[in-house]
DNA sequence: ATTATTGTATCAATGGAATAGTACAAAGAA
DNA sequence: TTCTTTGTACTATTCCATTGATACAATAAT
């Protein structure tokens, strides 16, 4: 999987997001190890401190555990992965509703609009 | 109206963006004068370093005008605002479904999420 | 004619993000 | 034991966004 980075926002960030997204998805899957902070710099094409950054963030909020020498792992709290997943979503579609209500677009018209749209139809 | 800037992307693409969204929502009307560099700075709270950079973006696009020392003018052209405006909607409906999707959503739920959500149903 | 306002240009200083390089302690593997 | 890998820490440097300050030319207002 790609990393796709763009330079109009921190990098780290992105990182964040990109990892989020890899434990929901259950690419990084509940319990098992991840890469080292290394390998995930040189995967991603970035410095191993700005990987080590955006990983300590996301220890912040629970989702992974450092462990000492042994690498990092992935919280086996499914709950928790499931609310982030929730939490994200919701965010994602406040904001989107925001935007498109600010350009003039109205409920049933967005609705319409995304029908339109490729992908996803299951 | 707010100009809501955040610090985790460059100022002068959000004052970019909130100046677009007054031109395609019509506070900034066509053929209208905008108010200058310096006013429009003080406003916003930022440099007007600042402000002048984004303005000489927009300028780019062609939604707005300079001349020398009148101020700086909308475009009359409504065609293009119109544009704008759907390519915009495109965006960030495109950006929307693809992290939505990614997130492990269906399209249909992610329209049953939007029903849910509060405003715009007018 | 004088003054104020306009967009524009330029320079220096600051702060954060990112890179680069290096080092250390703890644990597992050899 | 020795070597390697792990996360972590630290310093220096570079780059860009932003601020701050100033200046100039053209035009509108007085």
């Amino acid at each position: 999987m790609a990393w796709n980075l763009d330079s109009d926002r921190p990098i780290y960030t992105q990182i964040l997001e990109e990892i989020q997204l890899r434990v929901i998805t259950g690419q990084y899957k509940p319990g098992t190890k991840i890469p080292s902070v290394r390998e995930l710099a040189a995967e991603a094409g970035v410095n191993p401190n700005t990987m080590q950054k955006a990983l300590v963030e996301l220890e912040r909020d629970g989702l992974v555990m450092a462990q000492r020498t042994s690498g990092r792992v992935v919280t086996e709290d499914m709950k928790m992965i499931e609310e982030t997943r929730n939490k994200i979503a919701r965010d994602q579609i406040n904001d989107f509703i925001d935007k498109m209500l600010k350009l003039g677009f109205q409920k049933e018209e967005i609705i319409t609009l995304i029908r339109r749209t490729k992908g996803g139809e299951a």
